[in-house]
RNA sequence: UCCACGGUAGCUCAAUGGCAGAGCAGCGGACUGUUAAUCCGUUGGUUGUAGGUUCAAGUCCUACCCGUGGAGCCA
């Protein structure tokens, strides 16, 4: 590659040039149109994209075309383009490339109120026969053309939504002084020893791949007292349901000096801040989803909390099959959150459910700092974490309790000998949380190419 | 790992043990405002694999493969 001068690489005429390049779009051609902002509207304009559907009626052909900002209709007159550039809007297969010239109006027929009239029609490359078709498919068959599938109204949405979410939690940690720090995925041994890890080569010897970044989290807060890493995490469970993926990612805050109560109210304040998001920037794309924002718009601060025995207290009510000392089930959660219109924060559990690191209670060592967030409407568990052992003593105690490799844990035993302050926080499952924000009922469409139990491509 | 269900046309699904079917998609045609358009015509099959029972198996039996839903575990 061509060393570009100091001068050019910098110069505001490149820059210019790539944002002007990528103009106009559907998005950009549809605001004008709409705001009747009278330079673009009626306009002419080129765009390029895919043809994403079409309806043929005479000699007149509506095309559903995507350029990656949105979707628009086309418009096409056999009056208004040469025969071979109608010829070739009428039969040319669906997600083909094309590239289209017209002019943009606001049109209440069309959906989104816009539409592209077109003035010529070139085919840039012509697809084979598409095999998603507008009408029903399993849920097999889509995941096996995953690559395909992601290119749907339905799954565009989604795409945009999750990328609202990721924008809107770092967003907000930044703006409360968070540094991203991040952390290892080849890792040494496990973070918690309780759930199974996957296991590859590492050179000549083991690594396993990351389930938690928060024992390296406790290190860097140490450093800049709040940090994240956001990033994939990996289990290998045989977990096989709607509420798991093998791979997904995680958002994990970690606070130096803060106590529980204080990560509850931040985890209060992040969730908060990304419904907004969604709410204010991704309406259209909740609309496609069928989410009722009314829903979303309902998750307020304060979250209703309660502790373990509370919520073990309200199940005995319920009679579910909970028994008292046990972790919540599934449908535990289910029946906690019932008829909740905001997630549940439930604090102190036994600490024999828990991780070894978490703090004991003050005054009742069997209970622990932790916390769970259960998000309502059956979404489950969208947030863990707590207070962690800070006195260097017990954290050791704990760590033989639970028979960990103790050599292991050094440096982080370490963290305890070398100004050990209190300090908590907690992972937040970003597939869960998207599904939740978009109504959908299965992880799997909730991240581009999902790892399930028997499903590892594409 | 356990429990349940499924595998038939490109897709979604039918078919008492007795000729392999429909709708949609595709392809050809009609239609100047469609919203999963509509209408006419038409192509399309090693019924997941292997074995067994039977005059006859998509259908019954056995094993295996693949997938879906759920449980446990957790985000």
């Amino acid at each position: 590659m061509a060393e570009p001068s100091p001068a050019s690489a910098s110069s505001d005429s490149s820059t210019l040039s790539w944002k002007k390049r990528r103009l106009p779009t559907v998005a950009s051609l549809r605001r004008a149109a709409l705001q009747g902002k009278g330079e673009e509207s009626g306009a002419p304009a080129t765009v390029a994209g895919w043809l994403a559907g079409r309806r043929s009626s005479g000699r007149l052909l509506f095309l559903n075309f995507r350029d990656g900002s949105g979707f628009a209709q086309v418009v096409v007159f056999r009056k208004a383009v040469s025969s071979e550039a109608f010829e070739a809007a009428r039969h040319c297969p669906l997600e083909s490339a094309v590239e289209i010239r017209g002019a943009a109006f606001a049109e209440p027929r069309a959906p989104g109120g816009m539409e592209l009239r077109a003035t010529d029609f070139r085919v840039i490359h012509a697809a084979e026969p598409y095999p998603i078709t507008p009408k029903e498919h399993g849920a097999s068959f889509l995941l096996d053309r995953r690559h395909l599938w992601l290119r749907s109204r339905r799954q565009h949405a989604l795409l945009r939504i999750r990328d609202e979410v990721l924008f809107a939690f770092r967003e907000y940690l930044r703006d409360q002084g968070f540094i991203c720090g991040d952390t290892p995925i080849f890792t040494p041994n496990a973070c918690e020893g309780t759930t199974t890890l996957f296991e590859t080569q590492y050179f000549d010897r083991h690594a396993y791949l990351s389930q938690s970044g928060q024992l390296y989290n406790e290190a860097i807060a140490m450093s800049v007292g709040r940090t994240y890493c956001l990033g994939p995490t990996f289990r290998a469970e045989k977990s096989k349901t709607r509420r798991h993926l093998i791979e997904f990612w995680m958002l994990e805050p970690e606070v130096a000096f803060a106590e529980l109560g204080e990560i509850v109210e931040l985890a209060e304040g992040l969730i908060c801040h990304a419904v907004d998001r969604v709410l204010t920037n991704r309406a259209a794309e909740l609309a496609t989803l069928d989410r009722d924002p009314e829903r979303l718009r309902r998750i307020q601060p304060p979250f209703p909390r309660i502790t373990y025995d509370q919520a073990a207290a309200r199940l005995a009510e319920k009679g579910t099959d909970f028994t008292l000392g046990d972790d919540f089930g599934a449908p535990d959660e289910t029946a906690l959150t019932e008829g909740m219109d905001r997630p549940l924060v439930v604090t102190h559990f036994p600490a024999a459910i828990k991780a070894f690191y978490m703090e004991p209670a003050p005054g009742r060592p069997d209970r622990v700092l932790g916390m769970d967030i259960l998000a309502p409407e059956g979404y489950g568990e969208i947030v863990g974490g707590g207070q962690r052992i800070h006195d260097h003593d017990l954290l050791r105690e704990r760590v033989r309790e639970h028979g960990l490799p103790e050599e292991a844990f050094g440096w982080y035993l370490d963290l305890r000998r070398f100004g050990s302050v209190p300090h908590s926080g907690f992972g937040l499952g970003i597939e869960r949380f998207v599904a939740w924000m978009s109504g959908i009922s299965h992880l799997r469409e909730a991240i581009p190419f999902p790892r399930t139990l028997y499903r590892l491509s594409p």
